[in-house]
DNA sequence: CGCAAACCGTACACATCTGTATGGTTCCGT
DNA sequence: ACGGAACCATACAGATGTGTACGGTTTGCG
């Protein structure tokens, strides 16, 4: 018997590639953590045998590199990306929270599975160290060019990333529609200042957007 | 040779109770995370055989179910006393930033590594939920209690609470001495109004004596 | 002392994961 | 249609982990 039949998964793909093995790496480290991606729980799930992975990899260090690399490039870029070239400090902030709000911007769940990952591995900690330093500055700057002082703009910086890190920290969240009401008082929180009528009610919009596009 | 010779430790326990196996998982939980809470490692680090765990425990599950009891039977409760009891507004949040620099008080390494654990276990996943949304709450009547309307006191308990909870999961943390200078404006920033100096030079007294206390 | 409980070591069976070697199959261009 | 590259399966050696059975050693105490 020759060993017989292609899998007839619904997926199109044939064959795997290396992007295969990353993304479902990348699923399993942010479910599960670092210490869940396994080779061959990953083989079992995609239905091949680890032969397919070392032919891609160099070994299991090769396949943890590349999901470290996705991160770097991804979220500390998108929060300089929302609060970098904003019009307006209403503006700013609204963006950065959109930022979170959009995985292929700022990936929340990968985030956070990172921090976890830093705890066991010094060389992570040092790279999320840095990003956070990285992303507060980024952060104060845009409150100083919008009016701030130095020590308020530095510690507005502070508490809004470290309330938005917390917050999806948190492992249950609230939909958007019941977030939406408390845009204004959000904001007031976090700057001092009133949140533009126009600006609250073009975010309104947005959210129930978001709301219907992703349930 | 009769196998001979007691562990010559420089600690003077003989022998091993059930403490020592949960608080040398506890390390490890906290500093890599579940899956490296493994009982092999744990005997090997304690210099006995696993022989020992299965006289004081039934298995993992049973080790795992201990150090979920300690996180419960603290963290939540440090919210609630801190904020709970306070006479004014200003000792109220000082004791809550207070209650996480005293890991007997909240444990914040214990609460991250039980976030962690959260993503891959629903049972978990729900404990910590629940426990947020008492603090939440516990925070919100605070805020109520000094004067603060019903939708500014439940947003500015998410957000200090956030916050904390987002501090502590930064894998760096400035020393108190360089927080310091901060506390008016991050009280400020958390509640719209003034910090009393006195309680600031008392707690800047504090932060002095804490931080020659532990390094 | 002497015994029973508490505690720990040893050995076994079994499971999961890693990495390597090697050979078979499928795809694609000429 | 055929030959090389791409891809995957199989099999093996070894590391690490779990839980159980049982036997040996301490410890406290009457």
């Amino acid at each position: 018997m020759p060993q017989a039949l292609r899998r007839d998964d619904q997926s199109a793909e044939p064959r795997l590639g290396r992007a295969d093995w990353i993304s479902a790496a990348m699923e399993v480290l942010i479910a599960e953590g670092v210490n869940a991606v396994r080779i061959t729980r990953l083989a079992d799930r995609m239905a091949v045998t680890r032969g397919s992975f070392y032919w891609h990899f160099k070994d299991r260090e090769d396949l943890l590199a590349a999901l470290i690399r996705r991160w770097e490039a991804q979220n500390t870029d998108a929060v300089a990306a929302a609060v970098g070239q904003a019009p307006t400090l209403d503006h700013a902030i609204i963006a950065f929270f959109n930022a979170w709000l959009i995985p292929e911007r700022f990936d929340a769940r990968l985030e956070d599975a990172l921090r976890a990952w830093a705890k066991a591995d010094a060389d992570i900690c040092e790279m999320v160290a840095e990003a956070d330093r990285t992303r507060i500055g980024d952060i104060a700057a845009m409150f100083e060019r919008f009016g701030f002082g130095d020590t308020e703009a530095l510690i507005r910086a502070r508490v809004l990333y470290f309330s938005q890190i917390g917050f999806y920290a948190l492992t249950e969240h609230e939909p958007l529609s019941e977030r939406s009401p408390y845009l204004e008082a959000y904001f007031h929180c976090f700057t001092g200042r009133a949140l533009s009528p126009k600006i609250a009610a073009a975010q309104r919009a947005k959210f129930e957007e978001l709301d219907h596009g992703a349930g």
